[in-house]
DNA sequence: CTGGGGAAGGGGCCC
DNA sequence: TGGGCCCCTTCCCCA
């Protein structure tokens, strides 16, 4: 008995053993489970903690791309709608080349009529105000002050670009214009905001106002700057600013600076946008035309200013670039032909052009009505330095200091040559060289440098004036061997010469009638031989 | 409606 | 690289 007793304690000490032993292997397998478990959990951690910071880094490469194109698209809607400031206080110091039918006091905007520029990239909300004193209150120099109120940012991010000519600075292409204007013309502080790549993320959301609110003389409107001359945050101007040039460096030229932070220092940070985006809510392009427009006064309006810069042909939406500018009512198109300046018809093609090109591509700037109304100076005679200066100004508003060049090399898809690897940043067509490409752009910029002297035509390529004027000189130089017909162009005598050769094959069997083109013989036996 | 002429836009090529 | 020429295309006007 005794020894059944230590044998079933044996038994029992073994099997505590054995139970021992086999939970020390479970735990050991269950430990090493959850560490590999563990393990594994880790590596998908990092996989995905990877993972996410690529998709953050596509997220902002995409980002950056959509800031920077709307970046060029807003700087080029921008310094078109600086332009058009220009033009009108040009328009409304050479009012007899204009028809101004509305009263002085229907000139006047009013103070405060904002134009709300959503720079979009902007870290701080902005104003540019544009005010002009009254005649009476400016007396013979009668000025608009365009100043900006910042209300926020760093210092450090600050452009100011002043417009015109700064008082006491001499213009830089003196004109008949400004016998009108016995001060200087204009000058515009625009203090912008630069900020870094994170910010033009950041600040989609953010608002920068600019509010233009400029009163316009009926004679003698001149823009300056604020009577201080100091920017914004008492900046003064640097006579010898360069940004922002764009266009025709007429009386209207602007003037820009930089101040000491050089803000085109920032031209490797996309976020330095000068992009504009008027609200329409709050936009002052039509000011208080715009109210009249809607309450049907607008034949008092007839100023090209802003019949040119407010309506569409439909009387609706005028869409540049990214600028939308709605205009209430059923405005009629009053494009003022007398304001052509003896342009027959390419100037109302440009905007046609315009609408053709914009029908394509709406980011386009091309011909754009404020372009063509640029164009339409009739300061400028010949081409200056200032104009290719201002191309070249305007590449660098638009790709902020030799960016261009790389944005286009950069740009280059696979469907280019290596021998047009110059790409244009409006329509992605290539060119051998950069010249090239330049003359290619005035196409979307509108830059015509090549004025006649005879007329006010403005022309794009030094070739098309010249041949211009053969329209003035008389000059026909292609003579027709069949005939005596003589022509201006040589194409015009290659498609005359289609009259002596031409062939009318197609003959219509039951008149006789012959046509050139079986199309021709369709339409001529449907209107005169259907039977149906 | 059709065709012809005038004129301009714009790109390619050459020097 | 810049200017000039050539060419094609397109639009407008007119008969």
């Amino acid at each position: 008995m005794a020894n059944c007793v230590v044998f079933h304690t044996q038994i029992a000490s073994v099997m505590e053993v054995l139970a021992n032993a086999a939970v020390a292997e479970i735990c050991k397998l269950v430990d090493d489970d959850y560490a590999v478990l563990q393990l594994e959990i880790t590596q998908s951690q990092k996989e995905n903690r990877g993972l996410r910071r690529k998709l953050q880094l596509l997220e902002l490469k995409v980002a950056r791309d959509r800031a920077e194109r709307t970046m060029r698209e807003r700087v080029v809607s921008s310094v078109k709608i600086l332009d058009q400031y220009r033009e009108m206080a040009r328009g409304h110091l050479t009012g007899g080349q204009r028809s101004f039918v509305k009263p002085v006091r229907d000139n006047t905007w009013r103070h405060d009529q904002p134009i709300t520029v959503d720079e979009g990239s902007g870290t701080s909300t902005q104003h540019m105000v544009i005010e002009s004193a009254d005649t009476e209150a400016a007396g013979p120099g009668g000025s608009s002050l365009v100043k900006q109120e910042r209300t926020e940012g760093d210092p450090q991010q600050i452009r100011n670009i002043q417009t015109g000519v700064a008082a006491g600075v001499a213009p830089p292409v003196a004109t008949k214009d400004l016998t009108s204007s016995p001060q200087p013309r204009a000058k515009c502080n625009i203090t912008e905001n630069s900020g870094t790549m994170n910010e033009v993320l950041k600040s989609e959301t953010d608002t920068e106002t600019l509010i233009v609110t400029q009163r316009l003389l009926n004679t003698g409107s001149v823009l300056r700057s604020d009577p201080e001359g100091l920017g914004p945050l008492g900046c003064p101007p640097a006579p010898g600013s360069e940004y922002l040039l764009y266009g025709n460096l007429s009386p209207r030229t602007v003037h820009s600076q930089r101040d000491s932070c050089d803000a085109l220092e920032t031209g490797n940070d996309p976020s330095c946008s000068y992009t504009t985006e008027i609200e329409p809510g709050n936009i002052s392009l039509g000011l208080e035309t715009q109210n009249d427009l809607s309450r049907g006064n607008l034949n008092q309006y007839s100023s090209s200013v802003y019949t040119e810069v407010c309506l569409d042909k439909k009387g609706g939406v005028i869409v540049v670039d990214e600028v939308t500018v709605k205009v209430e009512g059923d405005a009629p198109p009053t494009w003022n032909v007398d304001c052509h300046l003896g342009d027959r018809h390419s100037q109302g093609r440009d905007l046609l052009d315009y609408r053709g090109s914009l029908g394509t591509n709406l980011n386009v700037a091309t011909h754009s009505p404020l372009h063509a109304f640029r164009d339409r100076d009739p300061v400028s005679t010949t081409m200056g330095p200032s104009d290719s200066h201002s191309s070249i100004l305007f590449d660098q508003v638009l790709n902020s200091k030799g960016q261009k060049a790389k944005a286009q090399a950069v740009g280059a898809t696979s469907d280019n040559s290596n021998e047009k690897q110059f790409l244009c940043v409006f329509c992605n067509k290539g060119f051998s060289c950069l010249q090239k490409l330049e003359i290619h752009k005035r196409v979307h910029t509108g830059i015509k440098p090549f004025s006649c002297t005879q007329c006010h035509m403005r022309f794009a390529h030094s070739s098309s004036l010249k041949r211009h004027q053969r329209v003035h000189t008389g000059e026909k130089p292609y003579s027709c061997t069949q005939c005596h017909m003589r022509f201006a162009q040589a194409s015009n005598l290659k498609i005359h010469l289609k009259v002596h050769m031409r062939e009318r094959p197609i003959a219509c069997m039951d008149c006789g009638k012959r046509f050139s083109d079986r199309c021709y013989l369709m339409i001529h036996q449907q209107k005169n031989h259907s039977t149906l």
